[in-house]
DNA sequence: TTAACCATGTAATCCGTTACATGATTCA
DNA sequence: TGAATCATGTAACGGATTACATGGTTAA
């Protein structure tokens, strides 16, 4: 039961069709969670079954029709009440660090190559928070937008997968050049 | 595919039964992955199985007979081959985070308390990663141990469970003062 | 004597991924 | 002409959580 809540809050300021919350939460773009689309499919239409957000169809020239969602009251009432359970502890599921502790026993070239491969990765999505963090805050400094800004829940969430990344991108940086000392040693 | 390898990773180094791992991987302790006991002994089933791990009973006086098991060279070279295949990026998926999406719609006091709580509960896994970090390097400094050291794999995912923590608790911290002060204002 | 710890499992359910399926439009 | 984008779904499978099940030992 999480995945649904994460659809809530991501409709909650704008109304958005399922194709446009696929490529959201397929990129990461939405930083606060991650689906495929054809999970985002289901969850709509469950979530509409239970009254809890309500689709208008809206016809389109010259490309698919296509349905835009909003959060009801019923849908409001489910969020506020999500808010106030206990979240689930969040860990580390990654299978770059699964690779890294098997390092002193697998060839640490692969894991080097790997390594730096996501340190790119790394790169793009910090680039990418930080223009949409730009683009949020306006000309507004951060700590002015952060105080008077009428949007702040999805700015801090931006923030929370800029560290995030920043953190990614220092420990593959950090990994390679141990494993890389380590290599010229041996 | 992944948690096989996670268990794979984690019997490297030493000999463990069903239940130390389980406890390892429940408190996150093994803090690059996450799982429930449940789930490991059915995968510690399959990997023997498979051939991939051997189990050997360890017969005790006054407590339950256990299981230990190690990787077989099978399993090293599963190893190796999932440390050259390419790891699935790897996202946040934390309720936290969703709530604080929707922070502009619920009531801050909320948010605030559930942040307080993790924020406690970041300290805590802060202050285990310290310690076992001490514990593994030793007297020997941290630049040292990851240039000398025997064993850096473990010493380097720990780091990134530190580092993840860190980043959790500053953002738990900063996001509270954003929030305390909004309220004041209103 | 009650709770916590040691020790191992099965079964049901739910969540997430991968594969399958369709079809129009726009840009290179 | 072929690839990318817009647009929405179903079905099969596999991974993860929750509930159920058992039973002895140790410390408060």
């Amino acid at each position: 039961m999480a995945l649904r809540h994460a659809v809530l809050a991501a409709l909650l300021d704008e109304e958005l069709s399922g194709y446009q919350l696929a490529k959201a939460f397929d990129l990461g773009v939405a930083n606060f969670w991650h689906a495929q689309p054809q999970q985002l499919y289901v969850e709509l239409a469950r979530l509409e079954k239970e009254g809890l957000i309500t689709g208008r169809e809206v016809v389109q020239d010259n490309r698919p029709n296509k349905r835009l969602f909003r959060v009801t009251e019923a849908g409001l009432a489910e969020l506020e009440r999500f808010t106030s359970s206990a979240p689930r502890p969040s860990f580390i599921r990654d299978d770059l660090v699964v690779m890294v502790q098997a390092a002193d026993h697998v060839d640490p070239a692969e894991l080097i190559r790997q390594l730096g491969e996501r340190a790119v990765f790394a790169r793009a999505k910090i680039d990418l928070f930080d223009r949409l963090l730009h683009a949020m805050r306006g000309e507004r400094s951060e700590a002015d937008f952060l105080r008077t800004g009428t949007r702040v829940g999805p700015y801090l969430t931006c923030l929370r997968g800029l560290a995030f990344e920043r953190g990614n991108l220092e420990w593959c940086e950090r990994s390679v050049s141990v494993l890389r000392e380590r290599e010229h040693r041996a």
